[in-house]
DNA sequence: GTCTATAATTTGATAGAC
DNA sequence: GTCTATCAAATTATAGAC
């Protein structure tokens, strides 16, 4: 149907991850769709609304991702390993920084909506590996410790432009 | 002698620290100094030229202060920890990203020669911790990991605004 | 070194025709 | 839904007076 909004947000959505927030505009995605800003503008009505909604579909398809790879996983460790391979496809797929991961960085530079849910993305993050660790404290400190080393790694990763580099902390960290 | 220039310094690393590099304005500057953005521009003709001297200054700081912190660690362990204070004092002294984590993840976004200066110093911190854990390629792994793990929580407790979140992963990098 | 003034471009956003 | 046209504001940057 609305094929065109889909299509800003899958622009949008790479040039954020490579770029930041405040280096895309309207205009960008609209010359690389080969439309007018003010078309962007009709799909959302404001830059923070297609940030949100950027957000939404990004944490969404995440979660997704993240059930289909740990149908199988019984263990912890194969839950943790289910949960890299997710973000290891985030980076390798694309050769670009978690959505939520550049947003994070930016979080006290974009609009107070927009961060709260880059941090609730973080927090279900988070909770799903704590969970998978057994729930507890220590489990949930691992957690938050495992998504950071993911999400920093990430970011090393980019800007020394050595993808290698995620590979070996990933090993690293399922050892 | 040139005061104006380190006051500009100070607040530019301030706010790019905090909002991001493109979210930050010559005119911002001079607003908050009480200056105009024609002053700011007779230190620094060039945006790019800020940035460099910004993180040539914060790396300098960043070294200088390991030396200081490291003089007396002796085991790996020691300077483990003392790599992981001066990491913690960037956050908590200012309640801000690391410079260089928030360039790092616009790497696509800013100058290449910026995102050059940008990883070099990541580099170097990953040269320092390798040859403290041993020299060889698993030290060069773990260090890597550790650089990955202590900015990646920087930018989770500052988007989750939680600097206690810092810190358990802190005391779980150092046991 | 700092200012006024200004250029050239970009930005987020809207009104209204088709 | 997309366009033309337009706006007000902001942005990087420069020229030249003081």
């Amino acid at each position: 149907m609305t094929a065109t909004r889909d299509k800003v947000l899958d622009k949008a959505e790479a040039a954020i991850r490579m770029r930041g927030y405040h280096a895309v505009s309207f205009r960008d995605l609209a010359d690389e769709l080969g439309i007018k800003s003010a078309s962007v503008h009709y799909h959302f009505r404001q830059k923070e609304d297609l940030g949100l909604a950027l957000v939404e579909r990004y944490s969404k398809r995440f979660f997704d991702a993240l059930e289909v790879e740990a149908t199988k996983a019984l263990t912890s460790k194969d839950k943790l390993r289910a949960f890299c391979a997710v973000y290891r496809h985030i980076l390798v797929s694309s050769d670009r920084l978690c959505l939520c991961g550049m947003l994070g960085a930016e979080a006290a530079g974009i609009p107070v909506s927009l961060n709260d849910a880059v941090a609730a993305f973080f927090e279900a993050n988070i909770d799903w590996l704590a969970s998978a660790f057994g729930g507890d404290d220590t489990a949930r400190t691992k957690a938050t410790y495992t998504v950071g080393t993911l999400q920093g790694s990430m970011m090393l990763a980019s800007s020394m432009k050595d993808v290698a580099l995620f590979d070996h902390v990933l090993e690293a960290l399922l050892a």
